[in-house]
DNA sequence: TTGTAGGCGTTATCAC
DNA sequence: GTGATAACGCCTACAA
């Protein structure tokens, strides 16, 4: 199966590449009856257009460019997905490229997209952003780009984040009202904005309560189970279990659960837990997790709308979109009931 | 900032693009002092070659396309890490697209990667195989494709399988082995390879260990935990609760779990639990589930591996690969052990 | 309504 | 060693 082209139909047919052209772009007048020739014979030769062709000429694609920093955790494979299914409605495609938690590997994977002159760029940061001079540069020069999670709401650039201090005040004053004396937050990387912001409500919701100061305390992991199991046991080792805890994200709460358990406390008798960003393992863990609910599909779509909006008129405005959540409230954080 | 050119470049320092172009290709002989001096003032100006002309010219991209039915269920994310990571390496970028399990978004995705001109594909299959043709089209078109697990071992093509049978046979055989008597399998997608192969798998182990055919029985659910837990409403309501349970994965395990809890039943003092494809949650949840984990990365090293041998020779043989795993028992399926 | 011709940014084949 | 110049496949003035 040769790979045929305008010009082979246009020989074909004794017409002009032109014409051939212009039968698939209808922008332009044609005969309609050369036009349904022209159509028909293509779809006979089993011609495709060749997009690579298309793109360096005309410099539009079609297809949108999404970086994420990992999809392991659930949330951004979510992301992506919904991302995928309202573009597509749009007539995009959508290319992911994933980078590992490595700013490094997210410029390269920036530029590759870009390179490939997708048409606009969705990109979730890692954690440090040194990647943001390359960015705002590409912004500068009329590059649509739009922010998704983890970037701070005072960077000058259009994005969609999660109101992460808001809710991570109502999961804490959530554990305080329960009566909780004790409460440590397993707060994720210090230099991830999420994780910084999650760590103000915490501490916001202390202060409006008058929280002891020695009663809570802030214990910096990854976002990993594995560290929510590490920081356990040194906890363990130290005698210092509290009553309470809040956790940066429900695979942390899951790790440190296991740790606590298999040294015999109970969950949520001795110690409660709240998770964020919720998964869906939050609601088949036992006991199930009290979680901050994110609404991935909406984040996702209003991120989608934002570059469209922007790669139709040049001139959009920056735009930033705070999302609001839900907190579920679950046995792992609820005192005085029986755990069913 | 400008988008310049090999031709502003030949501009400015008065030479010929042809000389520029190859100052960029080591391949061809020019004077060094040219050389440097080019990439010199290239550097300074911010000249980024543009990989599209350059795709359109020598139909090459360094690109490799990855297809995969979703990830939200963690082996694909982990498939694309691995695949990412080794192919970086090789100086290729990967760009992945996801199918939601949906053939015709499948096949689009796979147009969609092809005709960005990706220099090969690796396809790992949704559920049917109405897209099979076209692939097979495209590989005699010369294309190189290689396949990913969830396809017959008899198709044709270069692919990277798992020993579903052999693994899913010695868990059945576990399950037998421990005593239990009454062994149900979840089974997933009835149209899914992988699915028919583990239960040919739960077959043999049965056969061969003469299970009286009353006490299997074989029932089809998907690959999510809600369906899991779905069954397991039917079985209760049928007064028809087995034993042992072996699953197709460890989410419908999960699912499967927390409804027997929820519903007075201890695991694995009353009903004993086996997965498959192990996910990091297998070790946390509790008890800890007995699964059996897949060689995820390197059988996408394989992949990409078989792939760019027939990249870089066109007359590479078809080949298959068989992957082995490790079946890991923990407290879910042991008999006479007290929960710890 | 259609054709001609130049351009998109590179590479590759000739000459010189 | 280097420079013209013709591809690659498509789009789009401009002319006819």
């Amino acid at each position: 199966m040769k790979h045929y082209t305008i010009k082979d139909i246009a020989k074909k047919l004794n017409v002009s590449v032109s014409t051939v052209s212009r039968a698939f772009n209808d922008k332009y007048d044609i005969k309609k009856e050369t036009k349904a020739l022209i159509l028909k014979t293509a779809e006979e030769m089993g011609y495709m257009p060749n997009p690579i062709a298309k793109k360096l000429s005309q410099k539009r694609s079609l297809n949108i460019g999404v970086v994420v920093p990992e999809f392991i955790n659930e949330y951004y494979s979510e992301i992506v997905i919904a991302l995928q299914e309202f573009l597509i409605l749009k007539g995009y495609q959508v290319l992911v490229m994933q980078s590992d938690e490595n700013e490094d590997l997210e410029l390269m994977n920036a530029q590759t997209l870009i390179s490939n002159m997708v048409d606009g760029l969705i990109v979730a940061p890692t954690t440090g952003n040194r990647n943001m001079k390359y960015y705002q540069d590409r912004i500068k020069d009329g590059y649509p780009i739009v922010f998704l999670n983890r970037i701070e709401e005072s960077v000058p650039v259009s994005k969609v984040v999660f109101n992460n201090l808001k809710w991570s005040f109502f999961a804490t004053e959530h554990l305080i009202r329960q009566g909780y004396k004790k409460i440590y937050h397993l707060s994720g990387y210090k230099d991830l904005s999420v994780s910084y912001e999650r760590v103000q409500g915490f501490k916001k919701a202390m202060n409006k309560h008058n929280f002891p100061k020695e009663n809570y305390k802030i214990i910096e992991t990854g976002l990993l189970a594995k560290e929510g199991m590490e920081v356990i046991e040194d906890l363990i080792f130290n005698h210092d279990i509290p009553d309470a805890f809040f956790c940066v994200n429900d695979m942390v709460a899951l790790g440190a659960i296991k740790k606590l358990k298999e040294n015999g406390y109970a969950v949520p008798k001795d110690v409660a837990f709240v998770g964020f960003t919720e998964t869906r393992i939050a609601e088949l863990m036992s006991p199930p997790l009290s979680s901050v609910k994110q609404p991935t599909y909406d984040m996702a779509k209003k991120a989608a709308e934002l570059l469209l909006k922007r790669i139709e008129d040049e001139n959009a405005p920056i735009e930033t979109i705070v999302m609001n959540g839900e907190f579920n409230i679950r046995q792992s954080s609820v005192k005085n009931k029986a755990v069913l």
